[in-house]
RNA sequence: GGAGCGGUGGCAGAGCGGUUGAAUGCGCUGGAUUCGAAAUCCAGUAUGGCCUUCGGGUCAUCGGGGGUUCGAAUCCCCCCUGCUCCGCCA
């Protein structure tokens, strides 16, 4: 969410913002409706001071009274009684007033309130203007010794690669009928050595990032309430993209979603919270199962373990002090860290710029490091396929976006400081997505043979294996 | 699933229809005392919104929402949530 303040003075940088990132959203009105709210709530308010003065003085008489009336004759009752009908009427009387306004802003808030959660960050001045992924920008790319970027995967290996379907297939790695059987398209089983690589690389990326980093591991829910979607920034704008569970026709108090991302599950830990500024930044890393319906895809990535409805993910999440420089620093760190963790891997990949256009509603900036896939892009005349690089991370910059709708804050100058609180910068970044990495790990590892050398760094955790087929 | 008891400021914990935005204690900040420290004493210390002539004014908030009332932390209803006991399952 952004700043109500800061979009009153000065909306252009707001309209500036919408149209640079491609999204339609009506800020005038949503002036127009924030004047009108001020308005009706200042008059509401004087109206409400007034009323709790009046109280404040009638409270006493009307007690006053009431002894009054206990001890009096019958008589003398009808006189006191009227007199203290007379006393609360000025009071109800406002109270009317007052609530005939209150219905007024009731009616206005809702419309706000959508308006206001559907307005974009603007993006970063240095981030480039563009509509689509086309607009993206190569920052830079790094591939081990053996391979030149300029020759073919067959010129640089000596033998024509197979795509990861086909090796998947050769050494029965994944069944996708028997998935589909159970869960519908875009479905899949992992088998053995597959499942085994899959958890060897989330595994080795979950504890680089803890032992190496510096990241606290945890676990979190990734079966959510609408509160934490919105909070983070998912909903309202991608509610088509989460599964809906819902409880509330069974009987209970309220729908779940499941998180397509740890993200949710990490910047949900300290909602509503005040952060002790010296525990600043928080480093969190997840692993989770996530789960995205990909609608509006029908018909892209169909194949193979690109695209798929369930998968699990290392996530890393930063959360500091309000601090724009600071907030760069930790997203080149962030995605430092991915990249060391793509080098000990020895997969090529290279850093993508996301223009405006691709950023979504809550980046300032956004970061995508894809890996090199040679079995995806074009085929050549022979009909083998020319490779292209595939997103496998991408490294998110929000500053206070997501935490002022989660209502995460800190003081400034610690416990006890003096400063006003202030909204946390959160950013966050995929440490490894699996099984879409399994694609340039297979692909890139695959010998003349067709059989699979398991990456030096994932060994280990393949109990020493070093080989599949 | 059934029964009972709770949810109050950074924390602990009173209040259970009328100057209560909230006693008291702890913590924290400033000051006094001290060569310095401890101890002691004094003062201050919630969050958010709106208005502001920048002195301040004002409204809202006692788990959330709705209701009763001239007036609600306090009474009623619904929901969320924690604990204890019973049942059920592992």
């Amino acid at each position: 969410m952004i700043d109500l303040k800061a979009l009153r003075e000065n909306p252009q940088r707001f309209i500036e913002g919408c149209a640079k990132k491609n999204v339609a959203v009506d800020i005038d009105t949503l002036l127009k409706l924030d004047a009108q709210r001020r308005a009706l709530q200042t008059q509401q308010e004087t109206l409400r001071a007034a009323q709790n003065k009046l109280s404040k003085e009638t409270g006493p008489k009307i007690g006053q009274l009431m002894g009054k009336l206990k001890g009096a004759s019958d008589v003398d009752k009808p006189a006191i009684q009227s007199q203290i009908t007379e006393i609360k009427s000025a009071p109800a009387k406002m109270k009317d007033e007052i609530n005939a306004l209150e219905s007024q802003i009731a009616q206005i808030e809702p419309e706000l309130n959508a308006i206001l959660l559907s307005v974009p960050l603007p993006p970063d001045d240095d981030v480039p203007v563009g509509t689509t992924a086309d607009d993206n920008v190569e920052l830079s790319r790094w591939a081990p010794d053996d391979w030149d970027w300029d020759k073919s995967f067959e010129a640089n290996k000596g033998f024509k690669p197979r795509t990861h379907l086909e090796l998947c297939e050769m050494h029965n790695l994944v069944d996708y009928p028997r998935g589909v059987k159970i869960a519908g398209s875009r479905s899949y089983i992992l088998i053995g050595d597959a499942m085994r690589l899959h958890q060897a690389i989330l595994r080795f990326a979950f504890d680089t990032m803890i032992n190496e980093h510096g990241f606290t591991p945890m676990s979190v829910p990734v079966l959510v309430r609408e509160e934490a979607m919105v909070g983070t920034g998912f909903f309202p704008g991608g509610r088509d993209q989460a599964y809906h569970i819902n409880e509330t026709e069974r009987g209970g108090g309220y729908d779940m979603f499941l998180t397509g991302t740890g993200e949710v599950g990490l910047m949900g830990i300290h909602q509503d919270e005040i952060l002790d500024e010296s525990k600043l930044p928080l480093k969190y890393v997840t692993v989770s199962t996530c789960f995205r319906r990909e609608a509006g895809a029908a018909g892209k990535d169909t194949a193979g373990l690109y695209r798929i409805h369930q998968f699990d993910k290392v996530e890393q999440v930063i959360i500091d002090v309000a601090d724009e420089s600071k907030s760069r620093q930790h997203h080149k760190d962030m995605m430092g860290f991915v990249e060391g963790l793509l080098k000990s891997l020895k997969l090529p990949h290279r850093l993508l710029q996301c223009c405006t256009g691709d950023l979504g509603v809550k980046n300032a900036d956004m970061i995508d490091i894809e890996c090199w896939m040679p079995g995806r892009g074009d085929e050549d005349q022979s009909g083998t396929p020319t490779g292209e690089f595939g997103e496998t991370h991408s490294a998110s910059r929000l500053y206070d976006y997501q935490c002022r709708r989660l209502n995460m804050r800190y003081r400034p100058g610690g416990e006890g400081g003096k400063g006003t609180t202030t909204f946390c910068h959160s950013l966050n970044n995929t440490v490894a997505a699996s099984p879409r990495i399994l694609i340039p790990i297979l692909e890139m590892y695959q010998n003349a043979d067709g059989s699979i050398t398991v990456p030096e760094a994932l060994v280990p955790h393949m109990n020493g294996q070093t080989k599949i087929g």
